[in-house]
DNA sequence: ACGTGTGTATTATTATGTATAGTACACTTA
DNA sequence: TAAGTGTACTATACATAATAATACACACGT
């Protein structure tokens, strides 16, 4: 498995690798119940610590998003069922404020925001498993 | 002039400290040209550090957003042109990126998102000073 | 000239989070 | 038994955040 991490990020290494797990896994690269590679395999192939990794799998695994079996290895889960989880839902809300501020001192309109958003959708997998009305 | 700051946020104080005020010139409650509290003034309804509230002077004035006259203080400055930087509207398409990914699990679709933008445009006054074709 | 109020610079200290390194343990499987 | 799993633990290094205390240069009103 080949991620894209940057080292110069402000954004720690183990939630990169959280995110694009789950990007991965919205794309349907990475299907339910398929198995992960170990700990030590991804550490050797993205060059970084077995413990970064690890605590970026404890991560999914807090959220959901993976299984793991010990000894076994770690998994896909089977289903991963969306939570309305109100305080991230709150923090998100708060998070897209913070950008349409941002947005605004760049000159950036709300409909320009909105057509991103749909493009990404896009990208995704139009018919997004996790949204409940779809 | 009252900010909320939370300790506990990941965001640094001083970050805390730029977005807020960057929010109140956007609603027009800090105009262009006006004074801004001291270092030592705001330092103190804040309850925090002179040199937390410097660095975030500090970072406002790199963006354009305030000016400071030495010994004088620092004020809203008179014009605020929105720069295109590439760089950041780069960031702001990864962030975006992100949300729908994050909004996914959350089960909130491409619709709620661009909604919720609508809302938080609307609140920061419908017409936004710093966007171009407007 | 003086005192006060500006922003700024500097040094030091403390706390926290990130990442690495090395080692060890419990478990599963061939 | 041996190899491969996730996990736990200690230790170290580094960067950032925040605070504290001090000092400097400038503007302004008296």
């Amino acid at each position: 498995m080949i991620l894209n991490l940057d080292p110069r990020s402000n954004t720690p290494i183990w939630e990169q690798v959280v995110h694009q797990i789950k990007e991965l896994i919205l794309k349907e690269i990475l299907q339910p119940e398929d198995k992960l590679p170990s700990v030590r395999e991804l550490s050797g192939t993205l060059l970084i610590n077995p413990n970064t990794v690890s605590k970026a799998y404890q991560e999914l695994e807090r959220q959901g998003i993976i299984e793991t079996l010990r000894g076994k290895g770690t998994f896909v889960s089977a289903s991963i069922t969306p939570r309305a989880d109100e305080q991230k839902i709150t923090e998100m809300k708060q998070q897209i404020k913070q950008l349409v501020i941002e947005a605004s001192y760049l000159g950036i309109d709300q409909q320009t925001l909105a057509e991103w958003i749909k493009k990404f959708s896009a990208e995704l997998g139009g018919s997004n498993k996790y949204v409940k009305n779809d």
